[in-house]
DNA sequence: CTGTTAGCGCTTTCAG
DNA sequence: CTGAAAGCGCTAACAG
């Protein structure tokens, strides 16, 4: 800058005003260091700006698990979009689920000054927020609520889901639904299989434990374990899965057997409706998670008014997408 | 950090000290430091040292233009990995295309003084990164080279990926093959095409335009393109797609449509070994992607003796994983 | 309208 | 081993 005002024989101060935009420049001077600054291919230093402004740094960091994952992909997505309308970039991390990563990029956030983070959590515990975050760095949780800490989260209606896409495969005469999910261990899995539960307890049914395998957290050991559920003696005519890779896991168990079940599963993805057998997906928007976290992370930001408000919980909606048949006519074999 | 030495009644210099892990301060006063760290729940602040030390912020700026898409979000995963094992962060930008985004990115990154930049070019010229571009800012583009520009790249084996996967289909009997792809304007698109041909022509068979379809950016306009090329009084029995939208594309149509063609496409997915036809993949690494591209910016960064290197062009080989039945027995309709 | 002074949080340099 | 002084690039807050 000191270059550019020496260049354009005008004081920094006035290089800055110019770069600024403040009209308060004579047209005169202005020229000069525009013209200056061309020549140079000066570029302000963001940093130093925000350093002196003492500022945010227009950064948001965000933590995902597993960027392969069309899900998280997705997520990213929405959030980067949302946090570019407002002018921010996103600084992404990736723990392939390591807790100490996923603390590690906490601290090292917080020490960039990132103005606000937003998190999908890895653990089964997030108490260590409490120690990591310094005072005034808003955290947003995503998918999952955050265990053992008070912040904001957004989540997705991961009960009504399961109940729902459940409730469909009742409806469509299925009697024997199997459940392929993540660990319990897993807010989305538990609460996942929640729903499922409370649909069968509606309508009467029970729950046949070996109809229940839950644990799956890629798609080859939820092939595995549906396969497993295809061998039983009264196989399931239908497989509830609580996320997209125990759909694909368990769509690759029936063709390489030869079998055919109607799926319903969370997550959306690419074939769903070009399958050999009918798909009931449980959909949502993930743009829309990005923006309901983005405009949680800014009521935080900015400050209101009003000093602090408590942790808030947004629930985004979910909806049913048959595709393929539609849910399925009851299949041939009568179960029970 | 005033603060802490005020806690611990030493001078800031000593706190800097102790932070850094310098050895040269008494253990009594680094433990009244570290005590008093711990009570205020200090963290440097990143920004403010390297804005001193003059050197690096760390950071490495990601532009691409679809996270959304898995291609991408592979590579963006391969990149974070590579960059994150030498102690970098990502910033990630997604341009949905649009080269006005690309370019505001590659200010916007700049002004940010990222160390680096990973470029996936959206637009058929990067001319204007001169102009962009401050002295000492390396720019490596990946899965496309720097129309216009002088810049390191990482490109996939386009050429050889598609001649060798039109290569297995003749070999396997195919006489009528389709081309599905992303725009001539597209780098990839142009090599691939330019591999499919080759390969055609060393079989001694020319190019039948009726079986050429390039433009194809999404999934549904490549479904259409494919239901036009099985519309054709001889329709092809193979198809080869540039991209994997161009593949997914394909598979729909043939789903749609009842027919069957073995398909043939750059990029894995998810079912591309349990689909109802045979599908030909044209693989690659893209976490190698990522690692070389994070070489090929760290040696730029690094002032190695060599003062600059001239710019480098590495590709990724490609291999074919033959999924779902083999090549595809020659189909009974006797295409010519 | 323009320039000078001071300081953001940290670290290098140089004296103790 | 410890601290004081100076400054990284920029901009509020004041003078002129």
């Amino acid at each position: 800058m000191k270059e550019v005002a020496a260049l354009a024989e005008v004081s920094p101060m006035t290089v800055s005003r110019v770069l600024r935009g403040d009209t308060a420049v004579s047209p005169d001077r202005r020229a000069r260091v525009e013209a200056a600054v061309q020549r140079l291919g000066y570029r302000r230093n963001t940093l130093a700006r925000n350093f002196r402004q003492g500022q945010g740094t227009g950064t948001i960091g965000l933590i995902v698990t597993n960027l392969a994952n069309p899900f998280y992909a997705r997520l990213a997505l929405g959030i980067e979009a949302a946090v570019a309308e407002e002018g921010l970039r996103l600084m992404i991390t990736n723990t392939a689920g390591d807790t100490a990563r996923e603390r590690a990029a906490i601290r090292d956030f917080s020490g960039r000054r990132v103005d606000g983070v937003v998190l999908v959590p890895a653990g089964a515990d997030q108490a260590y927020l409490a120690e990591e975050l310094p005072a005034g760095l808003p955290v947003v949780t995503v998918a999952r609520p955050p265990a053992g800490h008070e912040a904001d989260c957004v989540l997705v209606d991961d009960f009504g889901g399961a109940y729902a896409a459940t409730g469909r495969l009742l409806a469509a005469g299925h009697r024997r639904i199997g459940f392929l999910g993540n660990p319990p261990s897993v807010y989305t899995g538990s609460e996942r299989y929640r729903g499922y539960c409370a649909a069968l307890h509606e309508a009467g049914l029970g729950i046949d434990d070996a109809l229940v395998k839950r644990g799956q957290e890629d798609m080859a050991s939820a092939e595995a374990a549906a396969a497993e559920l295809l061998a039983l003696p009264q196989p399931p005519t239908a497989v509830f899965c609580t996320n997209n890779r125990n759909t694909l896991g368990a769509y690759r168990a029936l063709r390489h057997l030869g079998r055919s079940a109607t799926l319903a599963g969370f997550d959306d993805f690419d074939l769903a409706d070009v399958l050999s057998v009918p798909v009931l997906v449980v959909d949502y928007d993930p743009d829309e998670i990005g923006r309901r976290a983005a405009e949680l992370l800014r009521e935080r930001l900015s400050p209101t008014g009003t000093p602090a408000p408590p942790p808030r919980r947004v629930v985004v909606r979910t909806t049913i997408i048959a595709h393929g048949a539609d849910e399925g006519p009851a299949p041939d074999q009568s179960g029970r």
